[in-house]
DNA sequence: ATCGCGTGAGACATTCGTGTCTCATTAGAG
DNA sequence: CTCTAATGAGACACGAATGTCTCACGCGAT
């Protein structure tokens, strides 16, 4: 009888995924429940993005840990990273581009947190002389996001097969990150 | 007393890029007009981003000629279209992600057209040798606005210099494409 | 069997953006 | 200078989405 949560989260990011601009009624169908359901557990529209954002961040942090970022060669660590990044990469990609309307009022603490696990990754690569240095950890964390939202997109209209998701974006972004001799 | 459409679609750009969800109201107010002179020119929002579209568009196709994308090293055709292409670079990123939104219904013919003109660079230099030919250039071609939408924001964020955009951009991108002896 | 809590459905007021209209004003052409 | 046409400001109706509320229903615990 009680309503599931985090179903109704996941139904909702699969949703809005698809049409940003759902309505509260619309994803209150999907997860099949009742309009006024959905506001119970969640006061507004507001409310459930920021909810979608918490499990977004939540399941970016467990990838996070799960891809042993200072484990190895940065290099290896990167490919781990978009691999266990994958699942989330929908939702990512929807609320990275939700988070660019949010006119730069206040950066979520929790995305800057993300952001700075990722960029010493790649400060590390740099260091241990694996990627090149011309190329600031700001800016290829940016670049990460921004094809692992293009990768995601891609896939969702078709226009790049699912199982090659990781094999495009991490031979993207390796390839220019890492440094090669004769460049 | 007539008011400057162009001038008018510029500020409007400038706006939406900042805040996508803009009102009819504020854009008026930021081009510096009544909000019923806006709608004497553009019947309505749509007509608005559609206008937006159509100088985007031709912006974008004058970026590609100007880049003369079928003549000489198909990587440094690239440098010549990321070059090109930075001036239209904020105005891009609203459009990709606000078509984003449009469910999948009907690609616009154009955007169709400018892909393919990208899309044969990278085929070209692909057959040329001079890009890896595991890459799709359907991806690469993905992967460039991806690229060019996160530097634009990233710009306009200030995460990254203005001075750095086409840089970054390139380096990431060319040497990710490029094809290397050792690999 | 009964009770209580969460639910679904719907009604309702409110807000917000939009689209249309009017009217006074003014720039610019003749 | 005069007249025309476009503009700015504001009023207005409309639709969509939101947020709130009520009420009947049914599952599950007691």
């Amino acid at each position: 009888m009680s309503v599931d949560r985090t179903q109704v989260l996941r139904t909702a990011a699969a949703l809005l995924t698809r049409k940003s601009t759902a309505t509260m009624d619309e994803v209150a169908r999907a997860a099949g429940i009742g309009r006024a359901t959905l506001h119970r557990h969640f006061a507004g529209r507001e409310a459930l993005v920021r909810a979608l954002e918490e499990m977004c961040l939540q399941e970016l942090d467990a990838a996070l840990d799960t891809a042993a970022l200072e484990d190895g060669p940065a290099d290896e660590a990167v490919r781990r990273l978009i691999a266990a990044v994958e699942p989330a990469a929908p939702l990512l990609a929807f609320l990275v581009s939700e988070n660019q309307l949010f006119e730069g009022d206040e950066q979520n603490e929790g995305w800057s947190r993300s952001d700075a696990r990722i960029s010493r990754l790649f400060r590390r690569g740099q260091e241990q002389g694996v990627f090149r240095i011309d190329l600031t950890p700001s800016w290829l964390t940016e670049a990460l996001y921004g094809l692992v939202g293009a990768g995601a997109w891609a896939v969702q209209d078709g226009r790049v097969a699912a199982k090659d998701f990781q094999y495009m974006i991490v031979e993207l972004l390796l390839g220019g990150a890492r440094r090669s001799v004769e460049r």
